[in-house]
DNA sequence: TAGATTGTTAATCGATTAACAATC
DNA sequence: TAGATTGTTAATCGATTAACAATC
């Protein structure tokens, strides 16, 4: 039932938190760090050890009392848990600026995830190159994904376009969907869709200006 | 001592649906609705009835018992709530596809955010117009903004730079960050930042795919 | 062994939702 | 007035954090 190997029910902060602890752990890998204890975990990245304790537990046990974590192990466990120790194909729509940003992301790789394809509905992007990869036509879509195999998709079309896109990608045999563009997509229940709204992010930090007008 | 005009203190799920609830509004001031009631709202945006009215209840009282709500009154009321009743000058660093992505967003001046001026530190991108706006030289960031007056900063530069950008910004009077880059930074206790992480938003997408590799 | 640190249980905190008296 | 819907209180739910026995 549960998409994870583990039955009980995950919170969406602690896989939120999963990212950051796989980030960070990748960082101390590269310094040759070899051992971190929750207090270090705590101490580096602000989060508290016992929250971080509590969080893969939900996943098994990975350290060792009174000795810590293993760097290396518990970076490939979490990588594992989170589907990205092997290259995660992905498929951006819309190669506008957004897509492009996305496209041209160093941290995608470096965490194994693939932008394997995008594509565009522009004829004067379609064929383009975008760093190594070639606009495709969005009404290929589908025949690419074959070769492919992408189940994740990021929508960066308009508003006006993105459910007709989403829709495109379901077919496709994408499962779940990361969308920009600022409407509520309306998709069958097995698909996961994660919205990133810029208004409200820029809401919530607007409200907390002080009223005064002057700096 | 609150930011808000009303003290008891406001969850920030609370803010980041009073941005949707504001979007709703527009559009529905648009299509000429004069009045809804919470639960036409939980019918439109899937919204807790409830909730919406335990939102708006942390600021005061906007619906007459019995009626429902003024669209364009709640709408106004709201806006104003989100210091977005007025033209709010923002300034984007680092105009690259991120940074253009957002100088090139629709959405924003709808909302009343308005990006007053963009920055980047490539000689090659100062002075070029990106849109109808002219991209300028990071070095003038401080001088500049005792102009415009911007108190958010949306930060689009590569991780490397934002730290030095971040500390910028603040110095120029900024008092909210809104960070795109992979790092936690490091500003004063009455500065606000929110991170928008890519690769936080995709983990949790990955994770939620089942496990089996075949589509 | 003594000290350190885990994994987990229990306590706390905060957010969501249901229920309902007040009121248009 | 009767029906509808608000604003708010109380109940529920879920996530965070503190505390500690188990264990290296």
């Amino acid at each position: 039932m549960n998409s994870s190997s583990s039955s009980p029910k995950v919170p969406i902060p602690t896989l939120e938190r999963l990212a950051t602890y796989l980030r960070f752990l990748i960082d101390l890998e590269a310094s040759h760090v070899e051992t971190i204890s929750s207090t270090d975990v705590e101490k580096q990245t602000g989060i508290n050890a016992a929250q971080f304790r509590k969080d893969l537990s939900y996943f098994g046990e990975f350290g060792k009392p009174g000795v810590g974590y293993n760097v290396q192990e518990l970076q490939a466990r979490i990588a594992r848990i989170l589907k990205i120790d092997q290259l995660q194909p992905i498929m951006v729509i819309g190669a506008g600026n957004l897509g492009s940003a996305l496209i041209g992301y160093p941290g995608l790789t470096e965490h194994k995830f693939h932008i394997a394809a995008a594509f565009d509905r522009d004829p004067a992007k379609i064929g383009c190159l975008q760093g190594n990869l070639m606009i495709l036509d969005e009404a290929d879509v589908c025949t690419v994904n074959a070769d492919i195999g992408a189940r994740i998709a990021i929508i960066c079309v308009p508003a006006s376009a993105a459910q007709g896109v989403a829709d495109t990608a379901i077919l496709a045999g994408v499962k779940v969907i990361l969308n920009f563009a600022p409407i509520i997509l309306r998709v069958p229940e097995r698909i996961v869709v994660r919205n990133v709204s810029f208004l409200q992010e820029l809401a919530v930090l607007s409200y907390h200006l002080s009223s005064d007008t002057k700096k």
